[in-house]
RNA sequence: GGGCACGUAGCUCAGACCGGACCAGAGCGUCGGACUUCUAAUCCGACGGUCGUGGGUUCAAAUCCCACCGUGCCCGCCA
């Protein structure tokens, strides 16, 4: 609703402007503090003062005497507060915020015709999920819901590095050496089973004899040749490694949960031939240059050459990703890329050659996001340090299990819960903490891992969040009946607790749209912490089920308007909205 | 050495892209209060900050520009 409120005060603010012969390219209108009893307000005075000849608070006074609002639906009258113009609302405006926040879709911006392709996480198959990789679907899943909320046809890919070195030497490992020389796995899982092989191999190549180690060589090289000339045995060997490990991969991501529409094979491109397409319209650009025997691109604004065919002849990650972009430009209208901040200059240098080959990059953003450090350093599946997405889960849950039992005892609610529902919530509450924690802070800041923090259930945190979400439920469960939205006195809730909550909820479809399109999953963390502490002022100060009559409705519809809305900002977030807890 | 990012209360962060009611807001921690009242995973209060440092632009700077300091990442015919 406050979109709608802004349109408003858009067009009267211009035509007010343009009446008193003001120029209105800047409208200057923001968000007042929130002991302003406006819902928006504009600073545009102070840049008219010099024009103008007079001081901002007489310029703001001109303006709001101009300011038309008989025909206004949302805008009911603006005041001057020193040098600002405070727009306030209509009954009206609250009106049709209850009626719009209580239809399911609420926050859902109008559908654009335009579809948009996520691509995230993108781990390679070498081994199980680690906290560190965690950060990739966890800002990655909310940045597609926010743009599937702002009217996308979004589609969410994960694109596999099925064809690079790594796998060619985890393929070799997985071949040479025998399960009785690898110690137990950590878990039951295909990915944790596979693994061994993988870090076994590398360790190996590190310290084992020359001679052993420069037939290893070859035999990893070997596999790389055969992809590149489109072999089906290379291609087979690699993908049974690399099918198994991504299966266990995914039943990790799933409990977060991140789902994918489609995984995307690197060898896709190679075996399609588009890498080699790629090679020779890159070869004929003028950036081209043939240096030490490989070609390379000598990029516009980038230092680095970028090298696009070995002297071997084959392709590199790269060169396979041009290929990879190029297809997803075919196909969507815009591509967004979630990526470790290592991948920086890569990225670069993949966005300016693609720019080189005639495409429109600005259909291309990217999303940095930095490292998860453990307090003794980084996390690396090779090395196997860092700690496991699995066990950081189960051990979130454990937790809030055992917070769920300590409560239990003091809870004052008389409802029964169920050994069924001890278990939703642990796993609601767990697995929401490990992602609000994450999910909540800027991605390009580094986060040092630390369980107290991550599992802290008290902090600014998902269970806070997700307990107005119970609240609201409880209410709603109780009432039985609900009031018909549209046919309320909204008159009647007039404490400023009420009147906050209105104002929070009818922001909600602006969080969405800024957010989007800052491609920031922070910003609606950040809101529904904030609409969580309005919702619990309003809870505690304005009972719901024994007021009387027409407040009870009144105060009803506004539950059922609240409870809509943080049940699908944390769905943008990807973390579960409880009924109870 | 070069490029990119980050530096805000003891700790973890929001605010920065788009300067304005911010002589800066939360949470944790510390101290003190509120459960016969729709769930206390809640609420109320107190203590706590030269917004890394120095300069500049502006009527106005945490926010924009420059320099410096500190930290992270990158600078492979790896991915």
């Amino acid at each position: 609703m406050l979109l709608s409120m802004r349109a408003e005060v858009e067009t009267g603010l211009s035509e007010a402007l343009e009446r008193l012969g003001y120029p209105t390219d800047d409208l200057g209108i923001e968000r007042p503090p929130d002991d302003v009893d406006a819902v928006l307000a504009s600073s545009v005075a102070f840049r008219l003062a010099e024009v103008a000849g007079e001081a901002p608070p007489v310029v703001a006074a001109e303006l709001a005497d101009a300011f038309d609002t008989s025909d206004r639906e949302y805008v009911r009258t603006v005041r001057t507060q020193g040098p600002y113009l405070n727009f306030l609302p209509a009954e009206r405006y609250a009106e049709a915020t209850l009626a719009a926040a209580t239809e399911d879709g609420y926050g859902h911006l109008d559908p654009r015709d335009q579809s948009v392709v996520v691509e995230h996480t993108s781990a390679n198959p070498t081994g199980p999920v680690h906290v560190g990789r965690a950060r990739n679907p966890i800002i990655g899943d909310p940045i597609a819901n926010l743009l599937d909320y702002a009217g996308y046809d979004v589609e969410r890919h994960y694109y596999v590095n099925d064809a690079g070195r790594q796998i060619a030497m985890f393929t070799w490992a997985y071949e040479r050496f025998d399960e009785s020389d690898l110690p137990d796995p950590e878990r039951d899982r295909p990915d944790y089973d596979l693994v061994r092989y993988y870090r076994k191999g590398s360790t190996f190549l590190e310290e084992g004899p020359e001679d052993a180690v420069a037939e290893a060589e070859a035999e990893i090289q070997a596999i790389l040749q055969g992809l590149e000339e489109g072999e089906a045995e290379s291609y087979d060997r690699v993908s049974t490694v690399v099918e198994t490990v991504l299966g266990g991969m995914q039943q990790t991501l799933a409990r977060l949960p991140a789902s994918f529409d489609e995984f995307v094979r690197e060898t896709r491109f190679m075996r399609d031939g588009s890498t080699e397409d790629v090679v020779a319209r890159l070869r004929d650009t003028e950036h081209a240059v043939y240096e030490e025997e490989a070609w390379q691109l000598d990029l516009p604004d980038i230092d680095k050459n970028l090298v696009f065919l070995r002297s071997d002849d084959t392709s590199l990650y790269t060169t396979r990703d041009l290929a990879h972009h190029e297809w997803k430009f075919e196909n969507f209208d815009r591509a967004v890329t979630v990526l470790g901040e290592d991948h920086e200059l890569q990225a670069r240098q993949l966005r300016s050659a693609l720019d080189l080959l005639g495409h429109d990059t600005d259909q291309l953003e990217t999303v940095h996001l930095s490292w998860v450090n453990l307090p003794e350093g980084g996390m690396s599946t090779r090395e196997g340090t860092g700690i496991d997405l699995d066990d950081l889960l189960d051990e979130a849950i454990r937790r809030a299990r055992a917070e769920v039992e300590d409560r239990l005892d003091g809870r004052m609610r008389d409802d029964e819960l169920t050994e069924a529902d001890i278990d939703r919530i642990a796993r609601q509450v767990g697995i929401g903490a490990v992602r609000y924690d994450i999910v909540a802070r800027q991605p390009t800041k580094t986060i040092t891992f630390e369980w107290e923090r991550a599992l802290d259930f008290e902090a600014q945190s998902a269970p806070y969040i997700q307990y107005v979400h119970a609240r609201a439920s409880g209410i709603l469960d109780e009432a039985e009946q609900l009031p018909d939205p549209t046919a309320v006195e909204t008159a009647t809730l007039d404490s400023e607790a009420e009147r906050d909550l209105i104002r929070e909820i009818a922001r909600f479809p602006a969080v969405v749209e800024a957010a989007a399109e800052g491609l920031e999953p922070p910003a609606v963390a950040t809101y529904a912490r904030e609409f969580a502490e309005t919702f619990n002022s309003f809870y505690r100060e304005c009972p719901v089920l024994d007021a009387p009559g027409e407040t009870r409705r009144a105060r009803l519809a506004l539950v059922a308007a609240a409870q809509t809305t943080v049940a699908n900002a944390l769905d943008i977030l990807g973390i579960a909205a409880p009924e109870s807890m």
